[in-house]
DNA sequence: TCCATATTGATATTGAATTTCATTTTCATG
DNA sequence: CATGAAAATGAAATTCAATATCAATATGGA
């Protein structure tokens, strides 16, 4: 099957914590990564359910918080309140745009400024740890409807 | 008392919208803006509570509701899931340096920033409307301890 | 002053996320 | 393999911030 790297590298991170494997973390995993959608944890719920219809919904949060620890995913809080879960193994650091109409969200980076940010938070003295940038508008397909 | 201007402006809008004017909102005004800090909803109950034991918990949120839809004030979604609710009569668009240790936030805007977010959503085909920056560190009295 | 309408605060309700707990599964060891 | 300690599961209960309900009260134009 597909994500075999993926798949052992969340398998290492389990038996490191000597934690254990199981058939419904791997098929979430699976699912999840399967997706390319920044994801909701109901609405990865809904599309493990359908696999694996005895799957409950405790187990999905606590699968989405493994592989937040273990640096898989993270969790994308939005200025509207939902919380996305995005793939971040092997995806650099990057940014956001986010359509207001249609949802769709556009990852990028811009290095520029990065080290604006970093320039910024030195003249306060700050010594930055993450940031998080998210930029609302309208994107192509939605301005011409 | 202090806040005239702020206290005028927010009656015409409720006068506009056919509202009522009253005790509570004034009160929750005059406490939100007398207090230099981010506030979360709950925090502000608190301190109105003090002056004004029987104030209820639905009127500060549907007065903060209020203060937010007439750009007195806004919501500040943060990374830990906190709503803080942020000054924004008089104060221009901002982004926020925020302590990971002791929570203090610093208002900060760099135009530069600003104008290559612009270019970045031009290179993808997108019209920006607003953007959050969230830049989590240390701040430099949490660096020495 | 009257009265339609908005506001209030106590309480109930919502909904996402978490916890609890009895049962099942995993896996190191013999 | 077979065993058993420890972890994982899923259903149900619980949490908690935010919202809705509703009877009582306050506002403000006529």
């Amino acid at each position: 099957m597909a994500f075999e790297e993926e798949k052992k590298f969340f398998e290492s991170y389990i038996r490191e914590k000597n934690l254990k494997w199981s058939e419904q973390r791997m098929q979430i995993l699976e699912i999840f990564l399967r997706n390319k959608k920044h994801l909701t944890a109901d609405e990865l719920y809904r599309m493990v359910k359908e696999k694996f219809p005895s799957v409950g919904y405790s187990t999905i949060y606590r699968t989405l918080k493994l592989l937040c620890d273990c640096g898989i995913c993270s969790e994308l809080r939005l200025d509207d309140g939902t919380i996305r879960f995005e793939h971040l193994y092997r995806h650099k650091h990057h940014d956001h745009l986010i359509c207001l109409k249609c949802g769709r969200m556009v990852e990028v980076v811009d290095p520029e400024i990065e080290k604006l940010q970093e320039r910024l938070a030195k003249k306060e003295g700050f010594i930055l740890e993450r940031h998080i940038l998210l930029m609302y508008g309208l994107c192509p397909k939605c301005q011409s409807k």
